[in-house]
DNA sequence: ATTCTTGCAAAGCATTTGCACCCTG
DNA sequence: CAGGGTGCAAATGCTTTGCAAGAAT
C-alpha cells in the first residue's frame, strides 16, 4: 500500500491534474492512512509535515480527487465523510464494535450476485454496481 | 403505507414512548413521506400542520425513534441524513441519475447470499447483516 | 407531583466559499 | 506569462444543546 512519491505524481499527470506538493502529501496521507480515513484524519496527517496548508484546499482537493477518479467516498451513517484510496470493486465491512470499515471481496460471491442480476434484471434501470454493506461485530 | 394514527400511536407505545401530537406528527410525515426523506423535508411536512414544532425537537425525536428501532438510517454519502421508515430487512437501489433511492428485496437473492456466507464466515466476525447498495441509472 | 418533552435560540462541527496572492506548466 | 492552485478567514448548512416552560402518566 505504501507507494512511492514518484508513482503518486504519475497517478496525478494521468489524470492531467497539476503537479503541486500539497496534491502529492494528500493522495500520500490517504495512501498512508490506509483505512478509510476521515477528512479530519488526512488534515491532520497532512498537517504534520506541511502544516500550513489550507483545510479549504485539503476539502478542495478531495473533491477533485474523487471526480477524477482517483478516490472515492465510503458511504456511511456517519455525519463526517470517509474517504477510501481504492477506486476498484470491492465491498465493506462495517464493525459495530469499533466503527471500523475493512475491505472484502470475493470472486465467487461477485460471480453469484452477477449470475443473479443477470437472471432478474431490475425493471426500467442498468445496473451500474452492486456492493455489500456486510455488518459485523466480533465473536463473543 | 398510509397509516392510521391510531396505529402510529399503538406503534410509540409499543416502544414505551410517551405520546405527544409532535412525536404522532413526526412519525406520520416519515410514512406519507414515504421515500427516504431528508431531516428537512420532514421538517417542512410537519411544519404544514404544526408550524410551531421546533427543529430541535424534530431532530432529537427522530434520534429517538432510531434508538428505539421504529425507523432506520439510509447510508449515502451525501451531507444529510436520510431516514427510512422501514426497519425490516431490505436492499436499496440507488438511482445515479435521480439521486432517489428505493426499496430492493428478493428472497431467493437473500437465500444465496445466506448460503454462500455459510460457506464462507469471515475470521473472527459474526455477521450481523448484509445490505445490497445497487447503483443503477435508467436505461438508455 | 414527577419526570419527560417541547420551543426557542445559541452553539457546534464539518464543509464550502471568496479573494488576493502564488506557483506550475 | 496565464490559468489554475493555495492560504486564510469568513460564511454556510446541518445537527446538537441548554434551559425555562409545558404536558403526559
Amino acid at each position: 500500500m505504501t507507494m512511492q512519491t514518484e508513482q503518486i505524481v504519475e497517478k496525478l499527470k494521468s489524470e492531467g491534474l497539476k503537479i503541486t506538493p500539497q496534491r502529492v502529501s494528500i493522495l500520500e496521507a490517504i495512501y498512508s492512512l490506509g483505512n478509510h480515513p476521515t477528512a479530519q484524519q488526512i488534515i491532520d496527517k497532512v498537517h504534520k509535515d506541511y502544516p500550513n496548508v489550507g483545510m479549504g484546499t485539503i476539502y478542495n482537493t478531495l473533491d477533485i480527487f474523487i471526480e477524477k477518479g482517483v478516490i472515492s467516498k465510503v458511504p456511511t451513517m456517519d455525519d463526517s465523510t470517509r474517504y477510501d484510496w481504492r477506486t476498484d470493486h470491492h465491498h465493506h465491512l462495517y464493525n459495530t464494535n469499533t466503527g471500523e470499515i475493512e475491505d472484502y471481496e470475493n470472486r465467487e460471491l461477485d460471480r453469484i450476485i452477477n449470475d443473479f442480476f443477470k437472471n432478474n434484471s431490475i425493471p426500467s434501470y442498468t445496473i451500474e454496481s452492486v456492493k455489500l454493506r456486510i455488518d459485523v461485530k466480533f465473536h463473543k
